[in-house]
DNA sequence: GATACACTTAAACACGCGTTTGAAAAGGCC
DNA sequence: GGCCTTTTCAAACGCGTGTTTAAGTGTATC
């Protein structure tokens, strides 16, 4: 496998376990199996492979997304529109094993840690898509403000990345209390009642 | 004042706004304007630290949710019991200015950084009154299972300190684009309609 | 075979980190 | 004042970090 390839691969990993500050370069390299310069020769620098770790999933992700927003009627329900959202997110699986759940603790973690760089990244990058997308779900629940919906929105963000990085750990414990274990496509349906349900409050 | 307060005073703040791991004890003690070897003579390391940080606000808070928890009774809402718990909240801002703020960002960064340490602190200290807790929301809310009420309450503890974490970068943005400031008392308000409904969905 | 280019490699660099040290200073007590 | 304990201080330690360097390897192209 191609040496750029195999570093995402191992970085992509790391970050989401452990965050990007704490991984260092010679545990990417050592985990990808290639020299420790070769991040910065096939890269540039660390946070450059931050950002190509995200392009490879927003890059899949976008325009499955706006395909999803155009196919939306007006009369859709708030959950009839999140549910939407599911597939072309469970898409980013073909982009690698476990990749959704693997994007969602990236943008958990991206939202944290990088000082808002990730934040701006997304909204000058794709900023179109996404207010189509906040559109359509004004649509769908128009007794709401902008200004409830804004927030609504960054609170059910919220629950999913945040569930997503203690998802391991959780799950442990969900396990151990009502042995049943949860993957992330289970958890995105047992999410989809809370956020629809949420965003939709008078 | 006190060389150990001024240490916690500058730590939470720091740790608050750029997270444990990227704040250094360089930026600490000179902020506190203490000598560098200080935070180690009065706390041993910085873990300890943390915990320090950490326990001024949870010794607070847990006896008045206990006694907030005992003076519900079984007939309450789910979003009357969680109306309830916004006032222990914001007695957080007696410990300190902007103390229930900084106290839920300190929350969520710490179960996204300490790798399950604080999860850990908190369950073996404070596990009875948590139980309570949870036993409470689900008296309100009887109809969900054991298994959705564990991951809904992960979910609006997710809303909760995303939006925090999120609030200083947000609050620029709604207040452009809504001119309308939201502090954090607006903001346990505009959370509480959403995770309850969030919670009681069937 | 020589040249040019892409890539890999081991070693080193400069820097910031948490922590430790031993001496200096400050404070309480007889 | 003299003594003991507590606290402060500047300096250094050892280590891990991201990055750079310069030599080495492989592989096409002429």
């Amino acid at each position: 496998m191609d040496t750029k390839t195999r570093i995402i691969n191992a970085a992509e990993r790391l970050f989401a376990e452990q965050g990007f500050a704490q991984t260092s370069m010679r545990e990417i390299t050592t985990k990808a199996e290639v020299n420790l310069a070769a991040v910065n020769y096939h890269f540039g620098n660390k946070n450059n492979l931050i950002h190509a770790v995200f392009k490879r999933y927003f890059d899949q992700l976008m325009p499955n997304l706006d395909t999803c927003l155009s196919a939306m009627n007006a009369q859709d329900s708030v959950k009839g529109v999140f549910t939407q959202f599911i597939e072309p997110l469970q898409a980013l699986d073909h982009v690698r094993p476990h990749g959704c759940a693997l994007f969602l603790l990236l943008l958990g973690r991206g939202y944290n840690e990088t000082q808002g760089h990730l934040r701006r990244f997304i909204q000058t990058e794709y900023g179109d898509t996404l207010s189509t997308l906040v559109l359509k779900i004004h649509q769908s629940a128009p007794w709401l403000s902008a200004e409830t919906l804004f927030w609504r929105l960054h609170f059910a963000l919220g629950s999913v990345v945040f569930a997503m990085a203690a998802q391991t750990a959780l799950s442990e414990i969900a396990e151990a209390d009502f042995h049943h274990t949860t993957n992330t496509e289970d958890m995105l349906h047992t999410l989809l009642p809370f956020v629809a349900q949420g965003i939709s409050a008078v």
